[in-house]
Formats: C-alpha cells, sequence, structure tokens
DNA sequence: TGTACATCAGTGAACGCGCGTTCACTGATGTAC
DNA sequence: TGTACATCAGTGAACGCGCGTTCACTGATGTAC
C-alpha cells in the first residue's frame, strides 16, 4: 500500500491518464502535451512511450474511462428517484448535465470528432453503453404517449438526447450560466397534473 | 476588379479570414496557425502581424463573419416556409443544422470556451442577434400553447434552442449521420392534425 | 501636372521555445535452476 | 535460499521541426504644395 519511492512507478499508466485529466481541465484540449503529462506525473518526458504510443492513444483511453463514468453518473440519478417516466427522463438529464458541469473539457473531447480513436472495441463499447441508457430512459415516455411506430419512438429518442446534449453544451460553454437546469421535456408532454 | 499583382495586397484581411476558414474546416482548429494562414494567403509569415495582433483575434473576426450568416442562414429558411409557428420552428432548426452542417468546424469554434475574445462587443452583438432568432421563433409557439408566465416560455425556449444546438453538434460529430433531420418538438406538443 | 515626402503594408532573416521522437543507458523486477 | 540472467520501465541527452515574435528593410500609396 504505502507510497515506494522505486525507480518503477509502480502504475505509471493510471497516473498518466490522471495527470492527463488534470491538465484538461485545467488548461484546456490546446494544452495537453504528452511532455506536460509527463512533467506532471513527476516522470522523465520519455517515459509515457512505453504506456501510449501517442497523444491520441492517451486521450482514447481516457475517454474509455471518461464513458463509463458517464454512464454511471446517469444511472446513479436515475436510482434515487421515482421510476415514472417522467421523474427518470429529467434524472438522466441531470446526470447528463452533471457529469459535463463536472468535467467540461473532457466532455467535449468526449463528443468532439477526430480527437479519438474510434475504431477502438473498448471506446466504442463505453460510448454506446452511455447512449443506451437515453433509448431505454425514453421507452416507457414513449409507451405512456401512446407512440406505436419505430419512427414515433427513435423521434423522441432524438428529441430527448439533443436536448439533453445541446443544453450540457450551451451549459458548458457559458451560454446559459443563470440557468443549471435542463430542459424538461416531460412537463410539455404529459398532460398537468392537478396541482 | 482585376487583380493587382501588386506590392500591396489590397484586401488581405479579408484574404486571411477566408485562408483561415479553408484550414480551419479543412485540417481543424488544432492545425490553424498564423504562419499556416499566412502561407494560403500567399504572403510572409510576418504579414497577418499588420491586420492581427494574434491568433484570437483572427479567430475572434472570423467568428463575427461566421455569426452573421448563421443568423442569415436561419433568417433565409425562415422565408420560404408557412407562417404557422409549428413550420417556422421547424425551418429555425433546419437553418441552424445547415449551418452546422456547411462548416462544422466554424460552428464548433464559435461555441467553444477559450478560443474568442468575448469582450469584443461586435461578437457580443453578432451571437446575441443570432441566439434572438430562436426567441423571436418560439413566442408564436408559446402563444399557441397558452403558456401564460415567463417562466414557462423560458422553459420552452430553452427546449427550442438546446434540442437544436445538441442535435446539430450530434450530427457533426457523427452520431447521427444516418439522420439529418432536427428533432420536431411542435410534433409532439401540438394536437396531431387529421391526415 | 510634377515633385517631395510621410505613411503604410509586406519581406525575409533571425531568435528562442516547446514539441514529439529516438536512442543508448541503467536500475528494478521476475524467473529458472 | 541463492545466484544468474532476461525482461521491463524509466532516464537523460540529442535531433529536427514548426511555431510566434521581432526587426531592419523596402516597395507602394497618398498627400501637400
Amino acid at each position: 500500500m504505502a507510497r515506494k519511492a522505486s525507480y518503477h512507478h509502480g502504475n505509471l499508466r493510471a497516473a498518466l491518464l490522471a495527470a492527463a485529466l488534470g491538465i484538461l481541465e485545467a488548461e484546456g484540449l490546446q494544452a495537453l502535451t504528452l511532455r506536460k503529462v509527463a512533467a506532471k506525473a513527476r516522470v522523465s518526458h520519455a517515459a509515457p512511450a512505453h504506456h501510449f504510443p501517442n497523444l491520441k492513444a492517451l486521450l482514447t483511453a481516457l475517454a474509455i474511462i471518461a464513458f463509463q463514468r458517464f454512464a454511471d453518473a446517469m444511472a446513479t440519478a436515475r436510482k434515487g428517484v421515482k421510476k415514472d417516466p417522467a421523474s427518470q427522463i429529467r434524472a438522466a438529464a441531470d446526470g447528463y448535465l452533471a457529469f459535463a458541469r463536472a468535467n467540461p473539457a473532457l466532455f467535449r473531447l468526449m463528443f468532439q470528432e477526430g480527437q479519438l480513436d474510434w475504431s477502438n472495441a473498448e471506446l466504442k463499447q463505453a460510448a454506446a453503453a452511455s447512449f443506451q441508457h437515453l433509448v431505454e430512459i425514453t421507452a416507457p415516455l414513449a409507451e405512456q404517449l401512446g407512440l406505436k411506430t419505430q419512427a414515433e419512438r427513435q423521434e423522441l429518442e432524438k428529441l430527448v438526447w439533443s436536448s439533453a446534449h445541446g443544453f450540457a453544451h450551451l451549459y458548458t460553454d457559458g451560454k446559459m450560466q443563470h440557468d443549471a437546469t435542463p430542459p424538461d421535456i416531460a412537463r410539455f408532454l404529459l398532460p398537468r397534473k392537478a396541482k
């Protein structure tokens, strides 16, 4: 358990990922270089090459962990909440936003094209698992609304996902900082309850 | 009119902006440097300094033009369309997406924090004018739905903007390439018409 | 219309910097016997 | 338990590269008279 001050690091891979996340959130993607990551992990600048062939590989490894945490954030948000479709969708959207607020630069990295190696199977799987949450959560609302065709259900999924994603982007880009609540779709779609 | 092969360029500022846009869309923001912009405009690498003190200033000037075109894209889309609230909102969302599809890298630059000089009044004004479109377009739908309070109307604006923005991001990031139609909010919110 | 001169826009060489990558190396670890 | 040796992980110097920035310069333009 105790930290060994050894020549070999012990868990440099994890330490590099943690350092990369720190730099990413503190200074932005532009400032994230292999040399800085190595320096922050207190290791020579050539050391990362033993673990990641290049920056893209490191970012991809970081994004895999990130998508897992992203899915967790939504799952956790759903757990503490009533099981009716409206509450569940609100909770998932809250989880979506909470993750983006906690890691805005990471959130952008996960979605921005060209930064990650999407031929990586683990990344594809982790991302798909995240998005699956939104599909699952939309199904009960689709049923409650009486949507019959698959096209209608997909249209609703698209709306739910787009609005959660769009709000997270607008919020973290500073366009809606006065309002930290994602749009509440269910409120518009379901008949009002008596007060 | 004829291109003079003179020592002085004539309109280097505009040429630099055009070159920057080309590099941005072809190679991405990471690859956009002052030296490359100068080279693409066929000018020495020190020439841009007479027009832009640094890259951020150039990007800000580019974004100002971009927001103006962005507003135009929405205005144009609205013109060719029926005046009922649902059609107008659909058209604005289509314009939003069309702009993002035509200039995906520019679209991200316009919204991504930290890249632009938001203390620039012209930029603030151009951006605000774009967003105003969405507010204007939402008002008639809010009325048709019988939303009374300002909070309700703002909630609808938030939903309309978030879903258009989110879909544009998801689409241009390759997450929805099978489906190039923004989510149709009005379809869910208004009573179905007879077929 | 012509000349002198100030101003402006672009040139090209030079600089220092941080970057990714390579390479011979060395200390630590694990394994075979 | 002890020794020899292969493998692995991190070191530190070196490289070439593209970057932003500076600077003395020069050619083009505009204006005063």
